[in-house]
DNA sequence: CAGTTGAATGTGATATTGTCACTGAAGCAA
DNA sequence: TTGCTTCAGTGACAATATCACATTCAACTG
């Protein structure tokens, strides 16, 4: 990677590396410096499959990265997203343990991101503690959306996950641009039963739907919903 | 700590640290030497419960413990289990963001443990790189144990659950000690729908129940179901 | 040993969720 | 407009979850 590439991204890595300006800034300039290639990726594109192995490390800049794992007969579901500033602990415990994906990476948006390559990376890890502590708190934050989402999926209802998931999407105006197909990846189920629950919700008056889009009405009730309050 | 009682451990201290023979020995040994505090624990007590800060750090030396969350309708489901020479992510999640416990820790068996206080823990990870890339690949391991489960629990059918489980628990005798309110809470359903899944493996002639056991008969038979190859 | 007690398991009725095989509707492009 | 494609709706049925009990077993008590 140029000086100057480097350069342009520089504030970026700060994002990554808040503890940047200290004893180990060097190394870890350098490091991207000799290392770091800034990649640009299209929409809807795999960045990497169930079963590959881990070759090369991404820091996303820009962009939102959606991680899926799907079973045998198809069904698939959200496992998280990853925003810039992140990286995908995937990765992290691929690299670090030699595996292979159990999981599928597809980009959302075009994307930027710093992309190094595995090998290098390791080596970085035995050298610094900021890169080391840098992982940690991923993993770290990483984990426990990971149980929460086991939590929702083993023991909680269906209407209650959709609203919680309606209430978090929506945008100012209370709505929710989204197909059934797609609100059924993200929750983990099929595309009818969301659609039959919307409806539930709609014959209620709680919600509007069109398509392609959501629209909340009764904003407090599906919030009573979403913790449980309601049968 | 008192040297002695560390040299009893320091066996088990190599069970985490296999590269402990190396630069950064003096500063861990000293670590555990200044603040390990050696802690015996009965069996069916409560490590910690959800919504409890993180105090002490445990690294088990002997002993299981189960980590298993609850939905507020009194669900459960075991999240993992802590072997010997492992620690709790849950615990360095909590640690290091210094969050509650989103989960519940109960020592199956009688436990010994090296406990030592949170704060001298994290001043430990400033310094030593070790101690960092253990904690790594502690996360690393358990990521991947969690991806899966989730995968398991939203996508997965039952008795092909049910049938892995078993599998999993047999000893070497086919036998399953376990009565089918625990099985029920590791596989996060409820007792009667267990009941009536090994009701049905028992006509099929898979399995023979007795209380509190479970002999597998057909174990082809529940590898292939395991593996998804039956309706 | 019989009797009691508590844990473990069985069962039917019903509600919720998932699957399958379709039909219909809305938007887009030629 | 016509023909696509994507998105959404529907009924029938299967699988799983929940509730409210009844039953059985094993261990303990006296």
């Amino acid at each position: 990677m140029t000086s100057k590439a480097l350069n342009n991204t520089i504030d970026s890595l700060n994002q990554f590396f808040p503890v940047f300006q200290q004893e180990q800034q060097h190394i870890i300039q350098q490091y991207f410096l000799d290392h770091a290639r800034l990649v640009e990726i299209d929409k809807d594109i795999n960045l990497f499959h169930q079963g590959d192995s881990c070759e090369n490390y991404y820091f996303l800049l820009q962009g939102t990265v959606k991680v899926i794992t799907a079973s045998s007969q198809g069904r698939e579901i959200l496992l998280y997203r990853i925003k810039p500033g992140e990286t995908c602990v995937l990765s992290t415990s691929c690299m670090i343990n030699d595996r292979y994906y159990p999981a599928v990476g597809v980009t959302e948006t075009p994307c930027k991101a710093l992309s190094v390559p595995v090998p290098s990376l390791i080596k970085l890890l035995e050298r610094s503690t900021i890169i080391n502590q840098f992982f940690l708190h991923n993993f770290s934050l990483r984990v426990a959306s990971l149980i929460d989402l086991i939590c929702e999926v083993a023991l909680e209802r269906l209407d209650v996950r959709v609203a919680r998931h309606l209430l978090q999407k929506m945008d100012n105006q209370h709505e929710v641009s989204i197909t059934h197909d797609a609100l059924a990846l993200e929750i983990g189920t099929a595309r009818e039963v969301i659609s039959r629950q919307l409806r539930t919700f709609e014959k209620n008056g709680w919600i509007v739907t069109k398509r392609g889009k959501i629209t909340l009405i009764q904003i407090d009730t599906l919030k009573q919903l979403s913790q449980g309050y309601f049968s």
